[in-house]
DNA sequence: ATCCTGATTTTTTTT
DNA sequence: AAATCAGGAT
């Protein structure tokens, strides 16, 4: 390729960048610490960076390896990389940190007692399985919660304790009994070839400790590591970097043992926006990175291309107030805009009619289209009036997050079954579905094909193909299992014959009689369910037609690679032995891989006709022109659990997240009066909005409202809008005035009646119960709902 | 073995 | 308000 050519590439790169945004893009060699202020570009610092390795022959596709925290983030920089460099990606190690993790330990399973086929865990799956540790260790329900247990042991793995060292440290009984659990748990895991998320990051930390040519393999392999969010990464992540690229360790913490390695390390992150601290996220890993490595460049982006100076000047008052982290101090040259507007209101009833009647206004006078408006909020229990609001406003909205698809009971069942065959040890798997749809196998039956599995170090897949075997196993239950073996096997040998993702869920369904089961319960809910399994099978066609894309692009391009870039590693190994991909991992096995890490991030749609509603969490690293923020109340934001140990300046950072999503418009809302646990709490707006300056402000206050629902005969309840005497008994009145104020007769439903709502549309009544409230599942989007039968716009069809 | 019901708990945030 | 769970009835 000629010269000029490459310079003018190069060139290209730079272009519209601003001075400190240049120095990130074109630095070479050594450690890079880019500190990213919201809103800085800080994508396309990194985008351009990675194209700008290529380019100018430092790198190789194959020796970038840059991750991210969620599928999103790392899809967006594929594309934009793509974009920049004008042809594929293929070969570049561009995913998240548990992805990237998840590929090295199947190319490694076996170091690590492993096989390749493990199955990944999610959060519920492991804590069925701490309970059942707990249970054996004989720990009282009522005083322990698994979850609590759960969150002890994933502490300690994301800090790379192990169970023994755990122990070793442990004081006082609570520690000894989360000791016995996590070893008893870490047994269960490997006896399934099972991990959990933290399993990912600790097990490869592991696996390159106890086998250093392993790491040097990887470590030579990727000669430019590249880490988006790096306020976010815990301490296994930070382990994991260390050991890729050598260098830099923590004094306070580490140990003082060298690794050797090029350095090659970009991190770019913000400590301002450090918000993930309860999953093990350590600030202090971009705090102390000059520490790590006193020769790296530092390089501050301080200029925001996104927001109006109000908002920025509200978020630098606002993370003012934290202890000082590394000083930024944001500035925008899109003008001051519009001021940032404070609402308060009576109950979160009025608050979500303030928002959607804000939205309908903007969508009106088309200030803004609904893909450009997002609504959020702290906790997801908030979005549920909100949707409702938004529901009776034919605004069509996507949720992020709360429930999702792949945490359905159909889709769950579904998936372990494909998790059963692909992994025959995986027990959690096989304890969900034995007896789902209902084969006669009860708990106790499950409870002795365990035990036996436990004690005898076989797998769960080959202790019940013998179930006559089991000790204690009576004989309707050894011919049901055996009969559910057979079909398992027949299904195994399926999947052995090459059979796509999307038939083997089919037959799947078909052969272990789910669908037949499901379709004779003859119920709109049951429809509900085969509608759900049907997007499984069609999401699992997509995976396979991409399957076959890339299997077809890989013959078509043999090397695809760029003119050799100098590479003085003769030795390193090409990246397919360090990749089991793709041959080696069956297509089932990745597909179960991929599902298993995504993200509720990963759900979102973009240019769509849709306002999104998210938590603030999943709101980090977007922007949109106008943003709610519902629920600014003490204890809500900042949250009450959180106002202990100092975690208020976490939530103080969220907060500074949220404002900092605002391009536009900005609007911060809170209730007076909020059902919380279906209790009517008094609430006061939020400290924050206090550290906000009043000059940059409009407030408004509504005023509590009569209960006239629109019939009439309505009596209005006035409630003034004092926190300081008493609480809840304005919630208590309100609630005796609407059980009089309305003097319809109460409509009665029966079960599996037909009804019509007004804004639902067609349903069934699917459930009755207590004090005339009544489940309808509505044929429009399956959606089940639960109703006042008194109060709400529903009539017999 | 399965179903039903009342009690208990849940709400932080998530890869 | 909603979901999960344990214990007891069938």
């Amino acid at each position: 390729m000629p010269q000029e050519t490459d310079a003018a590439r190069l060139q290209a790169l730079l272009e519209g960048l601003n001075e400190p945004q240049r120095e990130a893009v074109t630095h070479g060699e050594g450690p890079l610490l880019i500190l990213a202020g919201a809103g800085s570009g800080k994508t396309t610092v990194l985008t351009r960076r990675v194209a700008f390795l290529l380019f100018s022959g430092q790198a190789r596709p194959s020796e970038v390896l840059a991750v991210t925290f969620t599928n999103k983030a790392a899809a967006e920089m594929r594309g934009r990389v793509e974009r920049l460099i004008g042809h594929g990606t293929r070969g570049m190690w561009l995913m998240t940190f548990h992805s990237a993790c998840a590929r090295i330990l199947r190319a490694k399973a076996d170091l690590l007692g492993y096989t390749r086929s493990f199955t990944i865990y999610d959060q519920a799956d492991s804590r069925r399985m701490v309970k059942r540790c707990m249970d054996e260790v004989g720990v009282d329900h009522k005083r322990f919660t698994p979850a609590a247990v759960q969150s002890r042991i994933s502490a300690a793995k994301n800090l790379l304790l192990s169970a023994s060292a755990y122990r070793d440290q442990a004081s006082g009984p609570f520690e000894e009994m989360i000791a016995e659990v996590y070893r008893r748990y870490e047994r269960e895991l490997e006896a399934a070839n099972a991990m959990d998320f933290d399993d990912l990051l600790y097990r490869t930390v592991s696996l390159f400790e106890l086998h250093p040519d392993a790491r040097r393999d990887y470590a030579s392999a990727f000669r430019h590591v590249l880490v988006d969010e790096y306020q976010d990464t815990n301490h296994a992540q930070y382990r994991l970097l260390q050991l890729l690229i050598g260098g830099g360790q923590q004094p306070a913490r580490g140990e003082a043992v060298s690794i050797p390695g090029h350095r090659n390390l970009a991190v770019v992150g913000d400590d301002s926006q450090s918000i993930y601290g309860f999953r093990g996220a350590d600030v202090s890993n971009i705090l102390d990175f000059a520490r790590d490595f006193p020769d790296a460049r530092v390089v501050k982006l301080e200029q925001n291309y996104r927001s109006t100076q109000n908002i920025l000047s509200a978020a630098n008052a606002v993370i003012s107030h934290n202890r000082a982290g590394i000083a930024k101090q944001l500035w925008s040259d899109l003008g001051e805009g519009t001021t940032l507007h404070v609402r308060s209101l009576p109950d979160e009833h009025a608050e979500a009619r303030l928002i959607v009647g804000e939205i309908q206004r903007l969508l009106d006078e088309d200030l803004a289209t609904r893909a450009e408006i997002a609504v959020l909020y702290r906790t997801n229990a908030l979005s549920r009036v909100l949707e409702d609001t938004l529901v009776r406003a034919e605004i069509s909205y996507q949720v992020i997050g709360g429930t999702k698809f792949y945490e359905r009971a159909e889709v769950k069942d579904a998936i372990a079954y494909l998790s059963l065959i692909a992994n025959p040890q995986d027990a959690v798997s096989f304890q969900r579905i034995v007896n789902s749809p209902r084969r006669g196998i009860g708990q106790a039956s499950v409870a002795k094909v365990l035990a036996h599995a436990g004690s005898s170090d076989l797998p769960i897949w080959k202790v019940a193909s013998v179930p006559q075997e089991v000790p204690g196993l009576g004989a309707a239950a050894i011919k049901a299992i055996a009969r559910f073996m057979s079909t398992m096997e027949e299904l195994r040998e399926l999947a052995r014959g090459g059979a796509s993702v999307a038939e083997l869920l089919e037959q799947t369904l078909q052969k272990t009689g789910y669908l037949e089961a499901l379709e004779a319960e003859r119920t709109i809910e049951a429809q509900g369910r085969l509608e759900n399994l049907e997007q499984l099978v069609d999401v699992a066609a997509e995976f396979d037609e991409r399957e076959d894309q890339e299997a077809e692009d890989r013959v078509e391009l043999p090397a695809a690679e760029p003119p050799a870039a100098p590479s003085p590693d003769q030795d390193a190994l090409p990246l397919a032995e360090l990749a089991p991909e793709p041959a080696a991992a069956s297509g089932l096995g990745l597909f179960l891989q991929q599902i298993a890490l995504l993200a509720d991030a990963d759900a979102r749609r973009d240019e769509e006709g849709l306002i999104t509603l998210m938590t603030l969490h999943n709101a980090k690293g977007l922007e949109y022109p106008v943003i709610f923020i519902a629920g600014c109340e003490e204890g809500v934001f900042p949250h009450s659990r959180a106002l202990d140990e100092g975690g208020i300046e976490e939530e103080r950072r969220l907060f500074y997240v949220g404002i900092t999503r605002a391009m536009r418009e900005l609007y911060l809302t809170y209730a007076r009066r909020r059902r919380i646990f279906g209790e009517p709490t008094a609430s006061l707006p939020s400290s924050f909005l206090q550290e906000i300056p009043d000059e940059l402000i409009d407030f408004e206050q509504e005023q509590e409202r009569g209960f006239g629902f629109g019939f009439g005969g309505g009596t209005a309840v006035e409630i003034r809008p004092s926190f300081g005497g008493f609480s809840g008994g304005g919630g208590v009145r309100a609630s005796d005035a609407r059980r009089r104020g309305n003097g319809c007769p109460a409509p009665s439903f029966r079960l599996g009646e037909d009804v019509v709502h007004a804004a639902f549309g067609e349903g069934v009544v699917t459930a009755i119960e207590p004090d005339g409230v009544i489940v309808v599942r509505f044929a429009g989007d399956g959606s089940e709902r639960k109703l006042i039968a008194e109060y709400a716009p529903v009539s017999r069809r």
